[in-house]
Order: structure tokens, then sequence, then C-alpha cells
DNA sequence: CAGGGCTGTAACATACCTGTAACAAACCTT
DNA sequence: AAGGTTTGTTACAGGTATGTTACAGCCCTG
């Protein structure tokens, strides 16, 4: 279920996002109480997300590692270690520093809660909540490390351009574009499959008001198709195609 | 250290007294009703942030222009443009796409909360609610994007910046460095990776009401590039990557 | 008050990027 | 197969962005 965006998204930025997850995210559950646990996770799995649960604080830590969980949903009352527990050690470790916690507690003191996000929970709900509640907090969390960690990732083929860092790899190895051939192979990653007009192509990347001339989207594409195929013997494949009489378009082969 | 004169410490800038090279995380309210604000307000200056009042939906769209907010915390209820719209468009938009949203209403309804989050916002809390939580969860959404003071150590490949002992590390050497240069280092390690404009660090390193010519920022990122890699020979490899056209992004090579 | 470090600006040097023209090659039409 | 059209390729002149250096003013320290 690709949760909220049904009203406002481009059908490039659709999919992007299909992208973004090519797994489904996956979720730790630590709760001690059965019928809690399994409620969330019928929950859960309903929308889309694949769950394990963990029943005491040690399991969950053991969990974290072999799992690798995109979020955590981490009840405070456990046997063994307390949530809050492993809340803080979860933040002392470098790799799951930056794991969504989402704290779900009996514990109605506003002290409690504070105590929670000292210690570094992302969210903290009250018992009883509301499963919906809890299903958009969830989706809250993961699309914010969505956008904060790959939203701006475009790829085709062996091919990523980062938006945000303004770089582009091709199997893994970085290449310099100038600022000209990166806006070019930008506009056209952002619609790969597409085929763009020059006419298409010079307002996306010089303007709307620019007196270019089209011929010079051709050499653009030239130096671009240089820049990614390697210089000289085009060791790699095109990505590029030239429909002739119309204009360029990007495909992964 | 030109920092003392002109931070005019506002008596709720205590807690930042002895952090002056970090700049405070600016927070923008949006709320029609003037005691909310400056109750909300109040409290945050208190907590160290700096804080902006916006009271309806247009003025929120132009102030997040102006000051570049690290939070927004955001009333449902407004006249002209409403909370829900002015959320919309803020994700819309790839700038403030990222910038974390705290929606705060007097709406009780489960589907009003859903259509929050549904919109973007990244936490939701219901009036009346506590200062103190809403701090809490203030903190917490700003430590996720690590523009918090609290996270005080910032590490890119062997390079160490620590802005409470406002120190600067390299490969466990000490280096030293001029007020401007830390800051601009910090201004870059606090979202290594992503590209930073000129406008956009004179704005973090200089403040929002300069008049620095964006050409200083070149000089200085010489400057810094000299401590950080040694004087002469370079021997270092360097991390400050200079983008064409853009500006300036810091990353582990 | 003298000196040293820090800062912003100007000026120069360099590296890089860019659009166009001109020619070559490929393609399509007839 | 010829002729016209579209695209590939190359070279180049001019422009722009950045690197680098020098310097004058400022503030603080001693």
């Amino acid at each position: 279920m690709s949760e909220q965006d049904q009203s406002r998204k481009t059908p490039a930025e659709a999919s992007l996002e299909r992208n973004r997850w090519s797994r489904p995210p996956r979720v730790l559950i630590v709760e001690d109480e059965r019928a809690i646990a399994e409620l969330i996770r019928y929950n859960l799995n309903k929308n889309g997300y694949q769950c394990q649960v963990a029943e005491d604080g040690e399991e969950a830590l053991l969990a974290v590692e072999e799992l690798a969980p995109d979020l955590i949903i981490l009840d405070w009352m456990l046997p063994e270690v307390s949530g809050i527990e492993v809340c803080r050690r979860l933040r002392a470790r470098p790799q799951t520093r930056s794991v969504p916690i989402i704290m779900v507690t009996a514990r109605s003191e506003e002290a409690d809660m504070l105590r929670g996000f000292r210690e570094g929970a992302d969210d903290y709900m009250r018992k009883p909540f509301s499963l919906n509640e809890l299903n958009a907090r969830v989706d809250a969390a993961l699309r914010r490390t969505r956008v904060t960690h790959q939203a701006h990732l475009l790829e085709v083929g062996d091919l990523v351009l980062d938006s945000e860092a303004l770089t582009v790899s091709r199997a893994g190895k970085r290449l310099h574009l100038a600022p000209t051939e990166f806006r070019l192979l930008q506009a056209l990653m952002l619609t790969p499959g597409r085929v763009l007009s020059r006419d298409s192509l010079l307002s996306q990347v010089w303007g709307l008001d620019s007196d270019v001339e089209a011929r010079t989207v051709d050499v653009h594409v030239r130096r671009l198709r240089k820049a990614l195929n390697g210089e000289g013997g085009l060791s790699m494949p095109d990505y590029i195609r030239t429909v002739r009489g119309v204009g360029y378009c990007i495909e992964a082969a």
C-alpha cells in the first residue's frame, strides 16, 4: 500500500516512489503482550509492512541485528531489559542510531514521555491507541527517512543520479559532468523510457525563455554520452536512444 | 571572536551561552491566535530556539522563503490559506519538502489527524497540549535532521568537529581554525553530502541579514581547505567538493 | 600604543564550460 | 541510387566561474 499520496503526484514522482522501496519496509515490534503484538502486526501487514515480533528486551536487541529493521515499535514495559534501556542502547550504537523508534506505553505520566524522548525516541504514543494513528505515525516516520536518505535518487540501469549531492555515478564509479550535462541527464532520467523532444529538453534544461538553437541539444547529448560511456572505446552500453525526427530518450538497454 | 557583540543575548539564550558558534535552530510558528503563538514562542526561546511567528497561511509561505526554518509548527485553522493547504504546498516544493512540520490543532477527530499525516505532517498534536511535550517533540524532530544543538559531534571521514568544545581535528590531530572558518565547516558538516549554495552558506554562517559578497565564501573555503589539508603539499584528500555554478559540499571522498 | 591575528574585498590568473558553425555520416524518400 | 534531411562529431572563440594572492581595516591582547 503506497500510503497517502494518491492526490498530487506526477507520473515521474510516482515511479520514483516505487523505486525508493524496492522491498517492503521491515518493522520490528517489541511487545510482551502477545495479543497486542499480533494486533499491531496484523494491522501493519495489511499496509504492506513486513513485521517481526520480539517479546523482551534481549530478544529485541538480537532481532535488530538480524533483521536490520527500518523502524521499531517499542513497548516500555518489558521483561528482562526495559524498553527505555533498549532505546538507549540502540542510540549508543552508530549502526542503529538513526532507526526511527516509536515508543508505545501504558505509562501516562508526562515525565515518562519526556524521558522517552530524551533517550532518543522519535515518537511516543500512549496506550490505548488507535491503530489508524499508529499506522499514520509509522508512515510518517518512514517517509522521513526516505526523504532524508534516498528521495533524490534517480536510477536507470547501473546509472545513479543524486539530485541533492549533484553527483552521477555509473557502476558505482563517480563521473564528472558539466552543469548543463547534469541537467540534461536529469531531465532524461526523470522520465525513463519516455521520448523527449528537443524543444521539451530546451525548455527543461535551458529554461522556457531561452533562445538557444535546437541543434545545441545534440551537441550536449554527444558530450553526455561521452561522459557516461567512456571517452573512446564506448565500452559500456549507451542508455541514450536517439529517436529520429523527435528527440532523445533514456532507458536501461 | 566578533560573536560576543553581534549576539545580543536574550535571556533565553542562556543555554546556548557556552556554545556561541552553533547557530540556534530556527523555528517558524504559524498560529493566528496571538496568545498561543507567544506562549509557544516564549517556551521555545527558553530552550534556545530562534522563533518567528506567522499569523496566516500567506504569511507563512513567505516566511518560509525568508527564514529557511529548520522546523515548522503549524496550526490547522488559519485565515486565508489553511494550515493543511500550507502543508501541502510546502511538500510540493523540493526545497521545503524535508522540513519537519508539527501540526497543532484543536480538531480532535481522528480523520483530521490522518489527513494531516497524509498531507505530509511529521507529527500531530491536539490542543490543548503540554508545552513540555511540544518541546520534546520539537527536539525529537530536529534531532532527526541533525540541526539540533544537541548533536555536537559531527564526523566526516577522519574529520571531527565538536561544536561544544569548539574544536576540530583531523586524523586525531587538533587543528586551528578561525571563527568564520569554524562556522563554515560546521555548516557544511551539518549536512554532509548535500550541496550548499553560496547564499545558503552566507545566511547560515554570516547571518540572514548580512551584506557580505558571495565571493567572500570562496575565499573562506580556500582558507578552510588550507587549514584542513595542510598548507602546501595538500598531502591529504580534500573533503570539500566544489560544485560549479552552485556552491560547495563536504563528503568523505 | 604596537603587534598579530582575523576578515572582507578587489584584482588577477586559471580552469572550465558553452553555443555555434562547419563538415561528416547516417537515414529516409523517391 | 541520388538527393534531401536528420543526426554525429569536431573545433574554437568567447564567456563565466572559481582559485589564488595581496592588502587595508578592525579588534583584541599585551
